[in-house]
DNA sequence: TCGTGTCCATAGCCGCTGTCTATGGCGGCC
DNA sequence: GGCCGCCATAGACAGCGGCTATGGACACGA
């Protein structure tokens, strides 16, 4: 049973005519006598009787009728649905990225692009940098906005620097204020609220801490960023988290910048290198390298590649 | 787009593995890989995200996967249906016959035939037999029960004769009684209640006036069966029917037997010659030809072939 | 009754395509 | 670093679907 014979055979039901259905599907007339032929071969039925200028269905073709109408239906829907995806009326994109950008850019970036293309569904997936970057080999991620450098660095990804992001310290609003700006060396011993395991931010704040010969004093650890937010806001200890977020975080929180060189750390978009990402993931990456020039150029972001 | 690359798509789609789905569809993992090729490629848009032991859906892939399992199950249900179709469990008989043998054989024949293949649909055509013949040839019939000889002969019928059928006078029983037997000359100048066009017996009713010498006087003409049955008990003339007919018709009617040689008629069982009948059609005729063996010996018809 | 036309089936040929085996290229793993 | 697993590619070959030409059967009209 091929497709073409299905529609040879619908032609022929709708004409009751064999020539007519020949004109009708494009082919000569004994090429449709022959693959209506195949098809009652392989059914074991004949599908319609010929009698001398009155084809007529047989039950077998009235069965079968319907059923082709369907299928040829089906596969004509099969092509249109893959154009829409093409054509980024329908689709979908799977996003990862750290839980520190899904709270900063994201947000306005992802309003940005549904309004554009308000059929493709947006699947975002919230993880530790390790994670998404094997998510992304396997391919069941199509982009992730990641923290350089990669944990575990990959020839198969691609990636494009966004911009770079300073970090500083939140503390409560009423709590007694600390130096501005503050230096690393002034965390010692001081208490702090830190990310769970997987944050990049956990991971930047503990090396400078240790780079700076100290174990920091944690109160509380393990939230996810509202969590910490929170903590913070409850007085719990210092928090180290981007400007971006801290700016968001409202007036209960003090935010105090970091002394030279401070933290800064790099956030970039990456992709599989080996294979072009689908239509929708392409449109997106547009968007997001548009909002991280929109946030340089507006929210102070250093542009990618700028010296400390 | 065919069906054996949906099914590839498929089995690639379940097994997430190129080689493991090749063997899953009998192919080499080649070729299978070929036909994904050739679908992405008439596509437009890739269906599998290649990743090095992690072959995953693209969107275009999830777009397709529902709809060539559908297609799938549907192509596999048209080949079940007609299957079942060559195997009785279901389809279809058109049968075509004249009025007054629907009254006669049918009823009887139809339920026992209804009993054995309760998931055939019986269509009844009933008509004159010239409609009938032409009906046949032009496929629109598969079977039809005739009263021969055929009105407008023809090479491609193949007629099987059934039995030979006695016709009656049949009147009212509270009028007064006729002769018994009545021979056709005493029909002439009694009134008569004569069937509408169309009907066999009709022509043989007055071919056999005719031939007598007079031309009959019939009251009430026009009618189907039963409508000629109620004129009939209703005193409006006599009626000329089958004897199998009459015994069916009730008390309120005297039967009155034609003298020799009478009135006879060959009922026949009629199907295209050119093409073997439909399965059920097959399984119909055989059911009609032992109900008719069934009258000849039950009900008193002659079989067919004897003499007058 | 005999052409003539219409219509579907068949025959024969050809090019496309789907299948195979063999091989290449590329990561992952020990 | 060598080996293995896995998918893609190349080349050969057979099968099949397409075409033109022709056959056979019926319908129609002269």
């Amino acid at each position: 049973m091929q497709f073409q014979q299905l529609a040879y055979f619908v032609a022929v039901a709708d004409a009751r005519h064999f020539t007519r259905a020949a004109e009708a599907v494009h082919v000569s007339q004994p090429s449709l006598s022959q693959q209506i032929g195949a098809l009652e071969k392989e059914l074991g039925a004949p599908l319609f009787s010929r009698a001398r200028g009155n084809i007529a269905l047989t039950d077998a073709g009235e069965a079968l009728l319907p059923l082709a109408r369907r299928i040829l239906a089906d596969a004509d829907t099969a092509r249109h649905e893959v154009l829409e995806l093409a054509q980024l009326r329908r689709g979908r994109v799977r996003l990862g990225a750290t839980p520190s950008l899904c709270t900063g850019l994201l947000p306005d970036a992802l309003r940005d692009f549904h309004g554009r293309h308000p059929g493709v569904r947006l699947l975002l997936d919230e993880g530790g940098s390790h994670d998404l970057v094997r998510r992304l080999a396997r391919g069941a991620l199509d982009l992730a906005l990641v923290v350089l450098p990669l944990p575990s660095p990959s020839p198969a990804l691609t990636t494009v620097e966004l911009f770079q992001e300073d970090l500083v310290a939140v503390s409560a609003a009423d709590a007694p204020a600390p130096r501005s700006p503050l230096r690393i060396a002034d965390l010692e011993g001081r208490p702090m609220v830190m990310f769970r395991h997987g944050y990049d931010l956990r991971d930047l704040t503990l090396a400078a801490c240790r780079a700076a010969g100290f174990e920091p004093y944690c109160t509380v650890e393990g939230g996810e960023m509202d969590a910490v937010l929170g903590f913070v806001r409850a007085g719990l200890g210092i928090g180290v988290v981007p400007a971006m977020v801290a700016a968001r975080a409202g007036a209960e929180l003090r935010v105090t910048p970091l002394a030279r060189p401070g933290l800064r750390r790099t956030v970039a978009l990456a992709h599989r290198s080996d294979v072009a990402p689908p239509r929708a993931a392409r449109a997106l990456q547009e968007v997001l390298l548009a909002a991280a020039r929109q946030a340089v150029t507006s929210s102070g972001l250093r542009p990618p590649g700028a010296g400390p």
